[in-house]
DNA sequence: TTTATCATCACCCTAAAGTGTGAAAAACCA
DNA sequence: TGGTTTTTCACACTTTAGGGTGATGATAAA
């Protein structure tokens, strides 16, 4: 899976390292954004995963504006990246929900920490139904093909394999032939973790 | 809100540093584990609200296994806080369900962000729980027994029945008995049709 | 056109799950 | 104390699930 980060940052330095830093670890940068405004074009026409969020940008604390704004309408996860650590921004900083503080100046392995547990927890928290094949995806390497997600929503109905064999007409062995694939790509060993991983 | 924290660290003076820290803004410390098992000894006789964990304790991960147990059976959330930040090491840890990631050295600073964000994460993550003994309850007439239950929500974290019985302490035989019930009760036939009834 | 990938299925085999019966301690309660 | 429920476990048995290998036609990409 190749997440899409956004950078926002008003220092086209910082802005450079942390796209170098995405960019030899294998992450897709959406962009650079180094205003307001600019980020909010590059939300609109790019596809983004995550972002990275400086807070001040230019004189004022735009940054939290655009996190409130990522958590209420555009439901992108993102962490900050800031110099500013005292308590009274941190306070402010957290009330706008983000999955991830870093603190400037940062190390290389902090970028790509941030980018992954931040991404890993805003995995975590939508639940419930039977989730999309991109949702699905989102969570492996390899992803399924659209066949293998129909025997997937099959088991999470709580259907044998025989009831899936007989909803989708084909035969058993073709479901748990694609059973088998699902399994390998989850790197799980039964429907039952299956299950847990989905609905839990 | 007064936090209670954890801090399981195997070198004194690093888990003395944290713990200054922690006191000074005012953040409550339940203990200090410098092994495995005393964590598990702390978590078992104190309130705790968050966990600081370092990965390497003594010669072994162990503190890989105390994150997984910490997500899985206690559920505190916690971060972790080491010196390790290789691909191999993050992969691993990311699949124990940590809310923060803090690489050593740290900064002051970092420590209460860690503790800060990561609560706030966990309380955000209103997930999709398994469900109490008098939840499951209302959806069948003939209610379940305690030790029933506790079958049930090891099924409900997707364990096979052999894992089940060592979790629980008993045969694989007393599992499947207290199964056959669980499915009696329910009316279902299959481990799966219980999850999609729970967690579905 | 050649090369992948996908969807389909068969066959065989092992492991795990589920069923039926029965039974003996332990805990609970009246 | 005596009866009931719970918890524990055994053994034998059937069914289902899962793993390995391989093969086919179809479709898509190069």
């Amino acid at each position: 899976m190749n997440l899409s980060v956004l950078i926002v940052e008003d220092e086209p330095l910082i802005a450079n390292d942390i796209r170098e830093i995405c960019l030899e670890h294998g992450i897709n940068v959406a962009g650079i954004a180094y205003s307001f405004s600019q980020a909010k074009d590059l939300l609109e026409t790019q596809s983004v995963d995550y972002v990275l969020l400086d807070i001040k940008l230019g004189d004022n604390d735009d940054g939290l504006v655009l996190g409130k704004l990522l958590h209420e309408d555009y439901f992108i996860p993102f962490s900050y990246v800031t110099s500013f650590s005292d308590s009274s921004t941190l306070t402010a900083a957290r009330s706008t929900h983000p999955n991830g503080y870093l603190v400037k100046p940062f190390r290389s392995n902090d970028i790509l920490i941030q980018i992954q547990l931040g991404y890993d927890i805003s995995l975590r928290n939508v639940k419930h139904e039977i989730p999309t094949l991109e949702d699905v995806n989102k969570k492996i390497a390899d992803g399924l093909s659209t066949r293998e997600y129909d025997v997937l929503v099959e088991v999470c109905k709580g259907k044998s394999n025989k009831e899936i064999a007989d909803a989708l007409f084909v035969s058993m062995n073709t479901v748990k032939s694609h059973l088998k694939n699902i399994f390998s790509k989850f790197e799980i060993k039964s429907r039952a973790e299956l299950l847990t991983m989905l609905l839990g």
